[in-house]
DNA sequence: CGGATCGTTGATCAACTTCAACGGTCGTGG
DNA sequence: CCACGACCGTTGAAGTTGATCAACGATCCG
């Protein structure tokens, strides 16, 4: 198994010694998905943080009338948990699965506990990394405010053109919250211009 | 001047020896905020990660109608900063303002980029605080999509209850995004039942 | 072929905004 | 002490934005 592109995005932030590169590959489990295939179910509690090698995935909330909202999108180099459900240990009420067939790495909660406290650049790697996720989705309830759902379309096309590009448009309607029918809309009004 | 709130805060998440608080207090400034003052404003560049220990600071964006959109409330061991301008160094598009009176402590960028280094603890620290607002964050972003703006509001009263009580409603208004208007007729159509 | 998935369209309806106006409270300066 | 302005909440009418529902066509794949 082959974790380098991992420990190549790990070592763009903060270098690791051999010891920690052999205690992180020692600690990784590669695992490969179907299209469709689930990571993560509601209801089951969230052990993992994946790492996606290639394809696409997506974690989800299914709310009370049944509709899918899409919270985060992972592809190559992307990380993907219910951090919520990984730290507290409850039951996850989110959902991953896979919507291209992909190839992840996964490391179990205890395991990266168990990293952290015998090398601390893992706390660094992790810190850095949840800033920025938080900086994004700071500004994804930013728009979500203050923004129509047409902005929020054209802003998402700025940000993600490789997801634009290979994602469903029910997807992305639900990513950026509203209805796949009114995303049609808004697209036949952008093409009019 | 007394740190001993920060620190009994830190070391609900990991404990700090001598020499890490010793650094800590060295490069801790304590700051006096009238009401409405503020700490940054837009364009201004986030130099500073800044701990709250009484009153309360809103970070705010104010969009390209003028209206002000509020993506945070800091009050007691609670902290603010634009975390965004703060890595990237960019010029900030958030105000952060005080809604009271409020004292707050302050380490500059710099100062806390030394601390990283010199103690693990910090980054430990940071991580599991930001790896916790990234969830809230999170849970933000899904109500947002989910749920109607009283279904947002009966929740922010039930997550911030302390909060209800002190803020004016015009702010929390802001932070479930609707108008003052429209969250003052939510109120009236919850009283009626 | 037949079903699953995806996008589109139009009609109707609900959620929320905008605007304008009004009343209450509070602090500050004259 | 009063008067004034700033700030805050409320109300109602009219307008927008976006959801819902039902129907249809296209593509893809087993």
């Amino acid at each position: 198994m082959n974790i380098q592109p991992l420990i190549a995005h790990i070592e763009k932030i903060i270098p690791l010694d051999e010891a920690a590169k052999q205690d992180l590959a020692a600690k990784t489990i590669f695992k490969k998905l179907r299209r469709r295939q689930y990571l993560l179910q509601e209801g089951d509690h969230c052990n993992h943080y994946n790492f996606v090698l290639n394809g696409c995935l997506r974690l989800y909330f299914v709310d009370g009338k049944g509709s899918e909202n899409v919270l985060q999108f992972a592809t190559g180099n992307g990380w993907v948990a219910d951090i919520g459900s990984l730290h507290t240990g409850q039951a996850s009420r989110l959902c991953i699965d896979a919507l291209e067939p992909s190839d992840v790495l996964r490391i179990a909660k205890q395991d990266l506990i168990e990293l952290y406290v015998k090398h601390a650049a893992f706390d660094r790697y992790f810190r850095v990394l949840t800033e920025n996720a938080f900086v994004a989705m700071q500004q994804r309830v930013l728009q979500n405010i203050s923004s129509t759902a047409e902005e929020r379309y054209l802003s998402f096309l700025e940000k993600y053109p490789h997801l634009a590009q290979r994602l469903p448009q029910v997807q992305i309607a639900s990513f950026i919250g509203v209805t796949p029918e009114f995303l049609s809309k808004i697209r036949r009004n952008l093409m009019e211009q």
